[in-house]
DNA sequence: CGTCCCCGTTCCGCTCAGTGAAACGCTGTT
DNA sequence: AACAGCGTTTCACTGAGCGGAACGGGGACG
């Protein structure tokens, strides 16, 4: 009968939530939401108008969550901020967050999309290792040893991970040297630096045989709360199937792959005009 | 007024929160707080126990906060953990604090002059909060929770910040109560107030297993532009390495950190009288 | 294999907690 | 003095949310 026709006569509604929680709680975590990406010091007003709440409604919730410290309030201004408790949450979050785990479903869907095995490397010191894979359910197939460094100069994973390095840390490694690995293995300073630009222009990465003979793939960075780059996933395969065609057609999906990650770890992607 | 005489017949009531919240969104922060210092991933039932609530209302409150991706639910297991949302939250909380950024260079370089642990506290109501912490190289160390309230009683870098606050605010902190965090926690109001004069008279404070046990530290005040104490510095670890040629050899370490760091805020070191 | 237990989830009628418009007191601006 | 904004408080009404109970599923046990 009823159905939860509540949204009939509300033009103030709360963003429509997906599934069956309460308004009430909803309205809580928009506050909370807002704290996170809003500006740091907000009062009662601002807060009802950018969510089309009652100021009345705002300022009880204000209230639960001063009293239990996830918002602290300015006596003086009457300004909300984010309390101790916020400080509590999230750091238990970074605590609790394992780039495995996040990555995990997302490596299996890429894996499923492109029908090649997925991996998923992680920034450990000046290399990088493979924390996990995907295998591919074709015969001919990938397949990476996880847990063994690897140098950041050859391979898309590793390219990928490197092009987003601050410059002097870039600096260092490639002052470190740059043995080839295979004959394909870009060996020159100058031709890896412009490599590393187009990745950056491009926002991913390829490679041909750089790392392993007969290998191929396409990778793009992973970032973290403090956009920085932490790992990489990539798609790889045999060199045979990986033509341009295919290299193209898989870019994006490795991207956004990526991207998902990323905002896994609180990675948050700027650029978007918050309000009207 | 009529204060709000609900509990009434509320057995199920969540804590009686001080001010004039509404229950709803008491109980939303409640499992929040619940996720912050509990375990990493809970289950319906485990909330509902712990907060005595129903686990229908908890089940609700958990939908809403997942549509809004505070937390996540595992599909195979049922259990919830933290999500990317409270990661934000979290992270715009530490961002936010300017006490934070302004130590944590000190940090790091108290950090490697001392080997140990160094840790940021602030001064929050009556009590403090961890607010940062760089941690030691060794492997046996000292770790401690950020976020969550500790008394101002106990532990170095809670009573060099006591030492420092205006006497009639000490007073009331003081008539509230001295528990025993540990067998070693000074709970005589006279030792206390003896302790307090120290602390005053050398700049910093020492504790042994006094807030935790087999834990040790030294910690010196941070005052704002007021020179009012607004939190404290320590380098903290195993009390095993703590003894009183290290404390002595760490001691000017980390007063002298501690002014960088309130000099940052603006406070000037020339006539410092408190309580003015 | 059935039994038990506990899990997370869903259902539904009753009811009081929460709603929002409006009033209020305040501070700073015109 | 009048205004315009703020955060807060009030109040009578009502539908959102409550919770007991039922449901379906997955281990553990015998």
């Amino acid at each position: 009968m009823s159905v939860r026709a509540r949204s009939a006569r509300v033009d103030t509604a709360s963003v429509p939530n997906g599934g069956t929680g309460t308004e009430a709680a909803d309205r809580v975590a928009d506050v909370l939401v807002l704290f996170a990406h809003g500006s740091t010091s907000v009062g009662v007003s601002e807060i009802a108008r950018e969510l089309g709440l009652s100021k009345a409604v705002v300022h009880r919730i204000l209230q639960s969550l001063v009293s239990r410290s996830f918002v602290t309030v300015d006596p003086d201004t009457r300004e909300y901020r984010l309390g101790p408790a916020a400080l509590a949450l999230g750091a238990r979050a970074l605590r609790d967050v394992d780039l495995r785990r996040a990555a995990r479903p997302v490596l299996r869907r890429l894996r499923d999309d492109t029908d090649e095995t997925t991996t998923l490397s992680e920034l450990v010191d000046d290399g990088r290792v493979y924390l996990d894979q995907i295998e591919s359910r074709q015969e001919v197939k990938m397949t990476v040893e996880l847990g063994r460094p690897h140098p950041l100069h050859a391979g898309a994973s590793s390219r990928v991970i490197l092009a987003y390095l601050p410059t002097e840390r870039v600096k260092r490694i490639i002052d470190g040297g740059l043995p080839a690995l295979t004959s394909d293995t870009i060996t020159s300073t100058h031709a890896l630096r412009r490599e590393l630009d187009e990745v950056r222009r491009r926002g991913y990465a390829t490679s041909h045989s750089e790392r392993q003979l007969g290998a191929a793939s396409v990778a793009a960075p992973v970032f973290n709360v403090e956009s920085e780059v932490v790992g990489s996933l990539s798609v790889c395969g045999p060199a045979s199937r990986f033509d341009d065609a295919t290299t193209a057609r898989f870019a994006p999906l490795v991207k956004t792959a990526a991207e998902e990650v990323s905002r896994a770890l609180g990675w948050d992607d700027v650029g978007d005009a918050p309000g009207a």
